[in-house]
DNA sequence: GATGAATGAGTTTTCATTCAT
DNA sequence: CATGAATGAAAACTCATTCAT
């Protein structure tokens, strides 16, 4: 009988195996052959797993994102209070460990802006509904908490929208500020504007 | 005696006769051969005024934007109340002239997010500068006239990260909703918390 | 105790459960991989059984050949004159049973002309010495039975390639006419010469 | 100015210095490199010609089918029989100047059988209707001229039919006879019938 | 006996850019 | 000034075949 092989793992271990090089050198100007290269295994392996080289892209995004996730959930869930939860939720955008995984998004992003296909518009409705409504419910939850005022509630979406347009400035920028520093300055702006005065 | 041709005022009459066509087809799939069709000059006279493809998307853009500017501030300026042309800032993502600019913007970052250069952070420098000092002068002057509270000034920044991260998730969503809707929503949101009461 | 399987028997029963697929899809895209799962066994069995794609082509156009011969040999020896045995004799060309024989050997014919190996020349050789005999020694027949002239003897093997000029331009034509006819009217024409006159 | 180049006629050139690879190599194993290299242009120039391999094939097919038929008609013209017209006109099929057309025409054929598309379509019945008419003619001018009787105008399709199987089946056989003498041998036999007895 | 994972040579095609006229 | 013919590097992708298990 011949192998059988984990087809899902393996897809995980060439596009682990890659993340470097698409980090690094970027999508664009990288070829199957350095990325099958790089894998250990041969061009046509590399199309037995994946369709084409957008493809690959997505499932190192998945992957880091779906650890980023799960890291931040824990994370958040220990903070304290609601503005702390809030400033950890933005962490993504600034801290060193997703550094990866931010350079990999911006790739991506980039094909979706111009090269949109339907599982990758899917992919980011996915994405907006479940980070936004995570944001959403820690807003809540302060609220409940009487942390917050009520009102705070309305300022959740734009919230979220301004951790998008904090990194695409940065992203595109090189007017190289303390990225973290800015999300605490706003966040703290707001705040102070929407907590329950004691 | 030979023709004097104005080189600035040819960019700009190429630039903008292929305007339709950056919108329609993306740039991605556009060759060389095609715009120069459009505008009806040869391929080697198309690289008399421009560098290379993406130098004309650059100039497509300056155009587009310049005029936008122009037209912006007016209308600004007409606006009664702080509130009022706060919203009208962020007309730029929602009104229907400026579609075509919007398209083109998101072919442009697709690539300065891929492959930036100098020449195009410098670029978006330069805009994050002007239309963020923008808003934040609505705001300044709105604090001034006694509209809103002085700590809103904190909030300009990220504010104008809002605008960004809008356009960004409609972008690359099809969770099509009233973008100038959520416009509305967020500012009068935010506006409430941060007017003066009378 | 080891399976014994029947080589020729397992031989034939991969190149019948694919003849479907070669009509269908044409050989020329057809990958081993298909014929593989359509005949419900793993690519490396197909090459214990085949030497390459061409030679199922190959098999199957021996096996529907011979089964139609059988057939035909039955048909014609039943047909009352001369006349129609020479029209059933053509009949290959256009009867509803032999569709799928004619488009393998459509497919097989492209082959041979452009890639022949000496297997195929053979097989060629073969089946034009088998068919234009079966043609002459049925003008024979009819000419020993006083039907028809001797002369008649030396049409026949033109009359044999009378037929397969008629299938060479039908297959590559869409004049849609009845090939039936033609043939028909071809033969009667011919053996209202040919014809002993009574 | 830039130079203007007479396309018709470079795409003859470029068509017309491959006959020679064409007919040697096959087409099968021929690849763009190659033909480039032997017309002395760049691979991308010959793309600007032709949209493929096989529109070249066609070029050559059309270039010296067209010269071939001017000589034939010119030849037709001269023989002094309708005999010898109908002999001349399957003249094609044995001729030395005609082998490399031949050899061409085989690869068409063998293209066109598996993998046919309009223009091929197209192209096989009017080839069809062109030469059928043309023999029809000849045989109709001998029945005007009481040379062959009238019953032989049915004959003619059949007559043309006649001439494809042969040169299909002397292309996939080495059954080497003469095919002239067997041209000559069926068109003796059949005229023996037809012709008007003085 | 049977399998299917792995391979990589080989080919088509595109298109930005140059430069002779 | 303007042109468009010519180029060829570069990349994606296919698929027959092998062979370890």
């Amino acid at each position: 009988m011949a192998i059988i092989v984990d087809k899902v793992q393996k897809r995980r271990d060439i596009a682990l195996s890659c993340v470097k090089l698409f980090v690094q050198g970027g999508i664009g100007h990288l070829t199957i052959s350095e990325v099958a290269k790089k894998a250990g295994i041969g061009k046509g392996t590399f199309y037995d797993y994946f369709k084409n080289k957008e493809a690959i892209v997505f499932e190192i995004l998945n992957i880091l994102l779906e650890e980023h996730s799960k890291g931040k959930e824990l994370k958040i869930s220990q903070a304290s209070s609601t503005r702390e939860k809030v400033k950890m939720f933005f962490d993504f955008y600034s801290n060193n460990e997703d550094k990866e995984l931010r350079q990999i998004y911006k790739e991506y992003i980039s094909i979706s802006l111009s090269n949109p296909n339907k599982e990758m518009v899917d992919f980011q409705s996915k994405c907006f509904n479940t980070y936004s409504s995570w944001l959403k419910n820690i807003i809540q939850d302060g609220i409940e908490n009487k942390e917050i005022i009520p009102e705070a509630l309305n300022l959740s979406k734009g919230l979220y929208y301004f951790g998008d347009g904090l990194f695409f400035n940065f992203s595109t920028t090189n007017v190289i500020g303390d990225i973290k520093k800015e999300i605490h300055f706003y966040v703290d702006s707001l705040f102070d504007l929407i907590e329950v005065k004691k």
